[in-house]
DNA sequence: TTTCTTCATACCATATATGCTATAAAATGA
DNA sequence: TCATTTTATAGCATATATGGTATGAAGAAA
């Protein structure tokens, strides 16, 4: 069976999908849940952006972290990929 | 007088219901997400808009799941609040 | 080299989120 | 009841996110 992890762990062997999850900084974590959402849906940006009714300039913009995207948008990108949106505030101390 | 809101309150105390409802509009799940952490922290309204230096009409808005907030303006609710904004693209398998 | 694929980026028009003001409703306490 | 606080909502101006188009870069395979 392949996991997640393992298919992270292969993946981590593209220099582009390493260089987006190791290097990116703090702030681009959502940028970071998009290209994994994508990679992990087997999808190319193109793909996603024909399943969520937009255009490919669009997702390379969600993934460069250079976007502050709605949820409306990051709804349509779960759907689109198969996976729940979850949203929370979290406590720092526990 | 018993209007529909007032139903929906005392329903929402019945957690398959607030499931339910929740599962069927996201935007609700992200607006009782910012209530909850806003009332973890012990702040008003107002006193969380001027921490996120916007007004109270605005924080009504998410709250009411009237809004799609940008992750612009959740992260500014999750210092305002003290805590960490987690988003996050979970399979629906596992 | 060329061709193809994938992703990145710039520019612009438009849709939408946000801030602001005002007001009303609802809750809270006396 | 009354007074106060808190929350909800409407209208509007503006800032920002998004869609669309075009273009280019990088890599793979021939």
């Amino acid at each position: 069976m392949t996991t997640s992890r393992e298919l992270h762990r292969k993946w981590m062997k593209d220099p582009k999908y390493a260089k987006a999850y190791t290097d990116l900084a703090p702030e681009f974590a959502v940028a970071r849940a998009v290209i994994e959402a994508r990679v992990l849906a087997g999808l190319t940006q193109e793909e996603l952006a024909e399943r969520m009714d937009t255009t490919q300039s669009s997702i390379a913009r969600l993934e460069s972290g250079r976007a502050r995207p709605s949820t409306d948008t990051l709804e349509r990108l779960a759907v689109a990929t198969g996976t729940n949106l979850k949203i929370s505030f979290t406590s720092k101390h526990s």
